[in-house]
RNA sequence: GCCGUUGUGGCGGAAUUGGCAGACGCGCUGGACUCAAAAUCCAGUGGUGGCAACACCGUGUGGGUUCGACUCCCACCGACGGCACCA
């Protein structure tokens, strides 16, 4: 026992020391915390990255992020991911004589703050106040250089102060509206029911939290971005945007070209059908029409023997969900209205059926069936054995309905035209005869706004008694939310606001003594952001939402960097509501944002999505805890192109820390000046690298490619540690090119260095071409497109000199001895291929 | 089903205009230092065959254009994201 025991204590000895002297490896490599504190320090107390006015004289640079939600969960990898990105350019661009404005804010208002209010009795403002707090903590983290003078925050009254006061403006033009309308019902949400948007409508499904969504009439706050529609989509050729969400937001759009065509109802000639096709060249080969089940004329046209039927299907739709009504694999299902059209082109009778897989928020909610061309309707024909008449050559209506271009047959005076022809041909009949015209359609539909919540911006409308309803006056915004408590603050039940509990902040009496009551709906979390970059330009003006000659300055954003999730919500929210403040003139320009990036997700290191239930989330507190946040912030940019997915690894983080403290090492040599060997005069040897350098992470940065940027800069420190002396000049623009990705270690270097002031404002280290270009190159010689030999020529060589050398390389002339030279083609600094046979 | 993105070593990725595929990093292997290890520094590292020089194969698959293709064209397969009865 005896031995064994004391094995025991001196392989315990052995580990302490292991571990003092790993501690004292630690002290080898560069002390992030006390660096990363200091400069943090430095720069909040120096107001170093204050934005200059606009009248420094100097051309701006107008970069941001999305701004965040201040969740209680705190920042995500995801965040330092872009975040960094806009924070190099930023210092990049400061670098290069800009007047960066780089800010940052809050999207606070939001569900998480209300349900947690009403869970535990907490006000939601100062648990969101709570959380922005260790947001900003977090994010200050970071080293961002953000202008901190010009953070904004939703909930903050005289914030929202101007996004009601833009409500306003929308409700006079006549842009915001209550309506009896068909809305996204679900009843389920946690806290009494909720409406949502079209937009915020997952496979029938809520998008946040999956609940079911059911389509009820209610009276709701409606803003016309239909009539944006236009715009909204032809304007988006002109934006530097990824292709994938131009293509999203026009789908989303959805325009189509098409015609209106008008059916008379047979025997009831005060009604008639007016119908939305994209296909009128197939008029002729109608054979039914269907209305939506919540078409206005189902009740006025059904016939007595049918309304059975057709009330038992209407209410066998109503109950069902977003969800069950488009599911795909269901069969068609529909009922006879026991009425038939006349179609206007051949005065046929055809018969009327409603079904629910026309939706009565399209078009019309009218169709005309042509069975033999369009699947749906084919489907619909089939199962209900109703007549397909082919009108269109081409394919096999025995088997499916043919939807291709092709000659026109059986259609009087559309036969023998195609398509195209027909299509123009038969919009001058109808149009000539009074029976449809040409139309354009839009799948756009007008946006839901009000929701039944305590915590969003006070809708600021008076609803009078006399039946009058005013806006709150402009003087007497903001309209600010009323305190609630903890009871005041649980769902009513009936889908009505809580603030129908602020009795002293709801009942309002008018000079004449005319009671009112206020709006209890208040704003979606969409609106506080879809105006926010104007603000950032002159966050605290109490007499207009931003002085016009600043916004003239800096708008619009050169870049925007965020997530892809937001491809139609906010961004098509924001560009409806740039596009009205221009055409009230208090915009400059008809776009916000010129450029949009979105950065690519961070994975899990299993290649996953990162989860708390797969238990693969990385904190970033932990990394800039252990590593340093310039680790962290190399290492993010290093993954990987910004727009990519990458999975996460500690093992590749590790060995960016590892360079960073190569690059402390190469410049301190471990002492506490700098390194001996970095001396005022210049040996040469390190001419052609650095120039290389600063021309590669100077365009790399430009074009965002922060990899291969970083990837250069390691090239660079790895070229240093085989120099003998190292060039001061070199060495101070090297930090110059590292800053931007790595700000601490640089600033400290910099000091080091023997500089004063902060390098945040250090003019960008130029390049000379001349010190790249090299004289004397290796080409490599293939034969019949493989490399077979390298020879070295000078750069300027001719054409005719540089294939007479290839061919007399000895090497080369073993390989063609036996055959026929066929071609050879030479370009000089490219390649030589000899073809042979 | 439609639209978009994407596919390169063991892994993350590079190759800017059609011109030497695999820069840089991770991992791995070997060496130096050390009593030993860690750290650090140096070197090697696509696969197969060969002592070697070298040869052959190789950018999802199959074809094509070209003196030459990761790159351009056609067809297909897989992964990711979005839309989804929009007439």
């Amino acid at each position: 026992m005896v031995p064994r025991k004391s094995v025991l204590l001196f392989l315990q000895a052995d580990f302490f020391v292991h571990q003092l002297r790993n501690k004292m490896g630690d002290f080898m490599s560069y002390d992030h915390k006390a660096i990363e504190k200091r400069w943090q320090t430095y720069w909040d107390e120096h107001k170093t990255f204050k934005t200059a006015p606009e009248t420094s004289g100097k051309p701006k640079y107008y970069v941001m992020n999305m701004f965040p939600y201040p969740s209680g969960q705190g920042l995500h990898v995801g965040h330092p991911e872009s975040y960094t990105a806009t924070d190099i350019m930023a210092r990049f661009n400061r670098m290069r004589g800009f007047n960066v404005l780089q800010p940052m804010g809050w999207d606070a208002f939001g569900l998480p703050a209300e349900q947690y209010a009403i869970k535990t009795g907490h006000n939601p403002a100062d648990f969101t106040n709570e959380n922005i707090k260790h947001f900003k903590k977090q994010v200050k983290s970071l080293g961002f250089s953000y202008d901190w003078d010009r953070e904004i925050n939703t909930t903050d009254p005289e914030y929202y102060k101007w996004t009601q006061w833009i409500f306003e403006q929308l409700y006079k033009k006549g842009l915001a509206y209550e309506d009896e309308i068909m809305v996204n019902w679900a009843p389920d949400f946690p806290g009494g029911g909720i409406v949502v948007a079209n937009e915020e409508v997952i496979d029938g499904k809520t998008e946040r939290g999956s609940y079911p969504v059911y389509r009820v009439p209610m009276k709701q706050w409606v803003l016309r971005i239909t009539k944006y529609a236009e715009r909204l989509l032809s304007d988006l050729d002109d934006l530097d945007w990824p292709e994938a969400i131009k293509e999203q937001q026009r789908n989303w759009i959805g325009k189509s070209t098409g015609a209106a065509v008008f059916f008379k109802v047979d025997g009831k000639s005060d009604y008639q059908v007016e119908v939305y096709t994209t296909r009128p060249d197939t008029l002729f080969g109608a054979s039914y029409m269907v209305l939506a089940p919540e078409h206005d004329l189902v009740d006025k046209i059904t016939t007595s023997e049918c309304r059975a039927d057709v009330d038992a299907y209407k209410a066998k739709i109503a109950s069902k969900s977003d969800l069950e009504r488009t599911d795909l694999n269901r069969e068609k299902t529909g009922a006879f209205t026991g009425a038939y059209g006349i179609n206007p082109v051949n005065g046929e009778k055809i018969p009327i059926w409603i079904a629910d897989y026309v939706l009565s928020s399209y078009g019309t909610g009218a169709i005309m069936a042509v069975p033999a061309h369009d699947t749906r309707d084919y489907e619909f024909a089939k199962k209900f054995d109703l007549p397909i008449r082919q009108v269109i050559k081409g394919g096999d209506i025995s088997k499916e309905a043919f939807t291709g271009d092709g000659t026109h047959i059986n259609s009087a005076f559309l036969d023998v035209l195609d398509k195209k022809q027909a299509i123009e041909k038969i919009i001058d009949w109808l149009e000539e005869h009074d029976a449809g015209h040409k139309q354009v359609n839009y799948k756009l539909r007008d946006w839901i706004f009000s929701r039944q919540r305590y915590w969003g911006e006070p809708i600021p409308v008076i609803h009078w008694e006399d039946g009058k309803q005013t806006l709150v006056p402009e003087s007497e915004l903001p309209l600010r939310l009323p305190h609630l408590n903890q009871d005041q603050m649980k769902p009513s039940g009936t889908g009505e606001s809580p603030l129908a509990n602020a009795k002293s902040w709801l009942e309002v009496t008018r000079q004449d003594g005319v009671k009112g009551r206020r709006e209890t709906n208040t704003m979606p979390q969409w609106a506080g952001s879809s105006w926010y970059f104007l603000r950032y330009i002159d966050p605290h003006n109490d007499k207009v939402l931003a002085d016009p000659e600043k916004l003239k300055y800096w708008m619009n954003v050169d870049l925007y960097v965020g997530g892809a999730e937001h491809a139609v919500l906010h961004l098509l929210y924001a560009r409806f509501w740039h596009k009205f403040l221009y055409d009230l003139g208090i915009v400059p320009t008809k776009e916000p944002f010129q450029k949009l990036v979105n950065q690519g997700m961070i994975l899990g290191t299993n290649h996953e999505k990162m989860s708390k239930s797969k238990g693969n989330v990385v904190n970033p507190d932990e990394i800039v805890d252990s590593y340093g946040a310039d680790a962290l912030r190399v290492y993010e940019m290093f993954m990987g192109p910004l727009t990519q997915s990458k999975p996460w690894s500690t093992e590749s983080l590790a060995g960016i820390r590892r360079y960073l403290d190569r690059v402390w090492r190469i410049f301190t040599s471990d002492g506490d000046g700098i390194n001996p060997i970095i001396v005022s005069e210049n040996d040469h040897k390190l001419d052609k690298i650095f120039n290389q350098t600063v021309k590669k992470v100077t365009e790399d940065y430009a074009a965002m490619r922060f990899n291969t940027a970083i990837s250069q800069m390691m090239v660079f420190i790895n070229e240093t540690f085989k120099a003998e002396k190292l060039p001061k000049k070199y060495m101070n623009a090297f930090l110059q090119l590292l800053n931007p990705v790595a700000p601490h270690i640089t600033e400290e270097l910099w000091q080091r260095m023997g500089h004063q002031e902060t390098i945040a404002y250090a003019t960008w280290p130029t390049y000379d071409e001349s010190q790249i270009i090299e004289k004397q190159i290796e080409m490599a010689v293939q034969i019949n497109g493989k490399v077979r030999a390298k020879i070295n020529t000078p750069v300027d060589i001719s054409r005719d000199e540089l294939a007479k050398m290839a061919t007399d390389n000895p090497d080369v002339k073993k390989q063609v001895a036996d055959k026929n030279i066929v071609k050879i083609i030479a370009i000089p600094g490219k390649i030589i291929n000899i073809v042979v046979k």
